[in-house]
DNA sequence: AACGTATGCAACCGCCACTGG
DNA sequence: ACCAGTGGCGGTTGCATACGT
């Protein structure tokens, strides 16, 4: 015996918005019989509808457990990570992030995060430094060009690495040396963070405990950083603490802008002040020449993203993470987290906590 | 005030994998 | 083994609203 279709073809079916009435029908329906059959639905609930169509209105829009409304810095966070990591596997993403539709996911994405990443100069889709001149705002050559070095270094970088994968044979346990007190200082604050969930992988807290520490550079209470300050120094000399000042940015969240930079070749780096306390850059001046003052040493910006790489490729276990060598004593290999962080998400059930 | 343009989001469409007759 | 129904997913569209001139 077969089935009835999907979506009758040959019968004219109501389109387009739903009306309130059309919304308590299926609510109450589905409250009652549950939605069993969506084909069958339509006709059983009174409405003129497509199954397909009542399956996604219930899920996208009625559904109890929907939170709506504006996302949150940490869930823009998270879907900027899992984006990176999935590509568009919305679903996904959207069984890590509770209360939020693939939908919604995938429209905040394609209308706020997508050209965010455009303005700062992060490709969406490789989620790298965009490296043609024409992405970056006029008069910031020198932008373009450093962020396009610093592309290629770690191409390469990558590519190094692969080749060592490949040549490796023996591994040998051997401790990982923080290259700064900043990655120190991320792995100690993942150390003291860590959750220890079964089936989680490091790295999703690697991540975490990175974005801490980024936004901690830059608050003014600094709580758990304790002596830790930090005021940019820039290639041409000039020191600029971030200046409090002057007309709100972003009118519609809060956003609070800070002195934009004045230097010639600089552009319209800005740092904002959020409402919820957190910083960042309005146009990441990312620069290979930049240096920040950490403590009492100076840390480039090329060491910094090196230091967050080596926690993410070499960390199994926070501060007695360990690199993996061949027999002349190159590194080669580690549990590669991202592995895992796939793993996971290909047979997490839905709605597994896993942020 | 009127018009044109940009933006955000709900809803639709088409495809694919799975399931069951 | 084959084939059609079903559920689910990602891409796209179209409308309502906001914004700018």
């Amino acid at each position: 015996m077969r089935r009835s279709p999907n979506c009758k073809k040959d019968v004219v079916l109501k389109r387009g918005p739903w009306t309130a009435e059309e919304d308590k029908l299926l609510t109450a329906y589905i409250q009652q019989h549950g939605h069993g059959s969506w084909p069958a639905l339509p006709e059983k609930a009174g409405l003129q509808r497509c199954g397909k169509s009542c399956r996604l209105r219930w899920i996208n829009y009625l559904r109890r457990d929907i939170k709506r409304g504006k996302f949150s810095l940490q869930e823009e966070q998270t879907i900027i990570q899992l984006r990176a990591l999935l590509g568009n596997r919305w679903s996904v993403m959207a069984a890590h992030l509770p209360k939020r539709t693939d939908n919604e996911i995938k429209n905040h994405w394609n209308t706020h995060l997508k050209k965010r990443l455009i303005k700062i100069g992060v490709d969406p889709i490789t989620h790298k430094p965009r490296t043609d001149a024409s992405s970056f705002p006029s008069g910031s050559g020198k932008y373009a060009s450093n962020l396009s070095h610093m592309a290629q270094r770690e191409s390469a970088r990558l590519e190094a690495e692969a080749r060592l994968v490949r040549e490796s044979k023996q591994v040998v346990p051997k401790p990982i040396q923080p290259k700064n007190q900043l990655t120190r200082l991320l792995l100690t604050r993942l150390s003291n963070n860590s959750t220890a969930t079964p089936g989680r992988p490091m790295c999703l807290d690697v991540l975490k405990a990175w974005q801490g520490v980024i936004a901690g550079m830059f608050a003014f209470s600094s709580q758990d950083l304790g002596s830790l300050t930090s005021t940019p120094s820039f290639p041409d000399g000039t020191v600029r603490a971030p200046i409090i000042g002057l007309t709100a940015t972003g009118s519609t969240d809060g956003e609070m802008g800070f002195d934009k930079s004045t230097s010639a070749g600089w552009g319209e780096t800005a740092m904002e002040l959020h409402s919820n306390g957190r910083t960042g850059f309005s146009n990441d001046a990312w620069f290979e020449d930049s240096v920040f003052d950490v403590g009492n040493e100076n840390v480039a910006i090329a060491n910094i993203m090196e230091g967050l790489s080596d926690a993410l490729i070499f960390n199994s276990d926070p501060l007695t993470a360990v690199e993996k060598s061949n027999e002349s004593g190159n590194i080669v290999e580690n549990s590669n987290c991202w592995d895992s962080v796939l793993n996971l998400v290909n047979s997490s059930p839905y709605g597994s906590p896993v942020f």
